[in-house]
DNA sequence: AACAATACTGACCAAACGGTCAAGTTTTTT
DNA sequence: AAAAAACTTGACCGTTTGGTCAGTATTGTT
């Protein structure tokens, strides 16, 4: 078992080394996924010897681990923001929003995840079963309430959800060749990517 | 080199065993991604020893080339077959039909294509910048003078594209996603879609 | 300063992996 | 039927990989 886990307390050196490779491992995790990634390349990116980073965390597994329950926490917090008492087609263009600033800032994140899913979500699958369809379908409800209410048109809340989640990932996950497609163009796919967004669901969900 | 390659004629063995090695070379890959997937998982998913594979194939990298190149042909077809002089909603409309059809009828080539995106496109980069950029670049202009004349509402053709690719290949590449949130519902996610995305999409193009 | 707890590493191991090859079997050609 | 061509494989090789461990260095505590 790693020294980290069999001590109560963290010591500092603990928290910083631990943070540098979970760091490293991000970097490493998000572009060749699980099975393409070494221990020796997480090592090498944190400037830490294989043993020492195996002194930290059990294996290979557990880092990844680490990070997949890391991301979750925060990949999930902005639609637990959704809130039912503001008005509707405010509160999605916030989501999207956020949605997208996720894409842009934390791009290793959503590759994680992406890749995580693609081989079959085998290390969160209980999670996207749980905790997951719980709340979309807590949030799921609000949207066929504002639809009841004649508030927005009515629209399938899943798929209202699918399809926010994957027109702002595409931009992080699919960054390689969007960027490839606009290359002479000029421009900044997130800042052309926002309104663009924000007025297609918008458009769809008026009444 | 692969023996196969070395001759001018193909026997009916050569193109039996080929068949079936990248049959199940796409199951494996698809999976596991490039580098999570072994010689040895597709011989065994091939019944055919690992040897025999190498026999038709150089290496691992040229099973997963000729893949990937079998794949970018029909991944492309449905957007050559966008017409400037049909009905530009029905046009649309038609391409969302035809790119969910092939995430549901080809998952395996979807979660292929996504895998190799995700880590950066290191084997069909060119072809991103090259063939994929033109036809995108020539079909936008279509949608340009739609616009333009007046057929649909102003949006951006790439937006559009990135979109429709966004929201159509999610079924497949997340469907573990998918089915878990609708795990309780009776919903065929494929069914449901199709209606949700057509009506989104021809919701904002309409003018 | 002395001791204990923590942090680190070079050397190593077993398993997995991509790939080779000589020798054998099957199919096709004549 | 015999020769040639094509096909198949067990055994093997060098490298990479995840992980261990005994011993050393550093840090914290008294």
């Amino acid at each position: 078992m790693a020294r980290s886990e069999t001590t109560k307390k963290t010591t500092r050196i603990q928290r910083q080394k631990t943070d540098i490779i979970l760091e490293a491992a991000l970097d490493v995790f998000s572009d060749f996924g699980f099975r393409g990634s070494t221990i020796d390349m997480i090592a090498n990116r944190a400037n830490l010897s294989k043993p020492n980073i195996l002194y930290y965390f059990d294996n290979k597994e557990a880092i990844h681990t680490t990070l997949l329950e890391k991301l979750l926490e925060t990949w999930l917090e902005p639609l637990h923001q959704l809130n039912e008492n503001n008005p509707p087609i405010e509160e999605i263009c916030k989501y999207i929003d956020q949605k997208l600033n996720m894409a842009r800032d934390f791009p290793r994140e959503s590759k994680l995840f992406a890749n995580e899913i693609l081989q079959g979500a085998p290390h969160v699958l209980p999670e996207l079963q749980g905790s997951l369809k719980d709340l979309v379908n807590e949030k799921a409800k609000i949207i066929s309430n504002w639809s009841k209410q004649g508030k927005i048109s009515n629209v399938d809340p899943h798929h209202l959800f699918f399809s926010i989640w994957a027109t702002t990932q595409h931009y992080a996950d699919f960054d390689i060749q969007v960027r490839s497609v606009l290359s002479d163009k000029n421009i900044d796919p997130f800042e052309t990517a926002a309104p663009f967004l924000k007025k297609m669901f918008s458009t769809m969900l008026k009444t």
